[in-house]
DNA sequence: GTCTATTACATGCAAATTCATATAATTTAT
DNA sequence: ATAAATTATATGAATTTGCATGTAATAGAC
């Protein structure tokens, strides 16, 4: 089995499941988000839920479509999710009105209240891990992520 | 870039929804790991399952709840996967003999033969990540990211 | 214009996941 | 040594999810 140079001083470091750079960003973005969502369930939303509604904080609408792209699932998820959340008034349904394909879903103001905190606490979160690690580093790496998110698309 | 002060840029840049970090590394997590995991399903494993099984790739065994901490989900849920698995041979267990609560979970000769391939396609593609970063940026990154999620330990 | 292909969303259903709780083995406190 | 607390795993029930497929609206080919 030729091994590549590179990776060989990561293999006598760190198992496969954390050598990978997959496995690692999921990993990384579990441990910065867990005392967020320890909040977010105890609010009864579900992380899915919360990428939702979180993601429409700054949009005026997005299409269902659109959103399974941003929550990564199949786009019948996305339907009953919102759906429920539709129930729940958090969020509401408008047709487009020059393609009557298009499902637009936005927040409501009930929906804005509901998550007003989290958002706060999100941006806080951040601001501590920023403080943490650095401005210069963490934009450095968003950059980074930004572009290796680019490059996937094509 | 740099005459704007600390957010601000980004805050016009980038919605909520990529601004802050725990979404942007679920989302570089999941465009990086895209190709595999359409070969991975194709191969009749869900993500998860992968997960597992990889993760036992270079460990002698782990137990429910070690391999629960590293997919992500409930121990309950891993129980069940595992079991799954343990009907397919892909895996089996074995009891701790000093400590007859844990359960000890192992990749069988048929579990390894099954994911060989997925390993060696992990392992290229995290090399064509590296060609197209360059092996200095993307050390540098997963350095931070392993502080991270250490620091997120506490 | 008519026919076909594509796009956007919905739905039936089986499987997966979670939450709450149960059970069993081990450890700790007294 | 025993009772209480903790740890590791299992299970029942309700919810969520994904896959396959269906339906309606739009775009494209001719």
């Amino acid at each position: 089995m030729p091994e590549d140079q590179n990776t060989q001083m990561q293999n006598t470091k760190y198992k496969f499941r954390d050598r990978l750079l997959p496995h690692l960003l999921a990993r990384a973005s579990h441990s910065l988000s867990e005392k967020l969502m320890a909040v977010v369930r105890a609010r009864g939303l579900t992380a899915r839920q919360w990428r939702v509604l979180g993601s429409l904080w700054d949009e005026d609408s997005m299409t269902l479509t659109e959103l399974s792209d941003i929550v990564f699932c199949e786009q019948s998820t996305t339907t009953r999710l919102v759906e429920r959340l539709v129930d729940l008034k958090l969020l509401g349904k408008r047709l487009e009105q020059s393609d009557r394909r298009k499902v637009h879903i936005y927040l409501t103001v009930k929906g804005r209240r509901q998550i007003d905190e989290l958002v706060k606490l999100s941006e806080q979160f951040e601001k501590e891990t920023i403080d943490l690690f650095g401005i210069d580093q963490i934009e450095e790496m968003k950059h980074q992520l930004h572009e290796m998110i680019e490059h996937s698309k094509k």
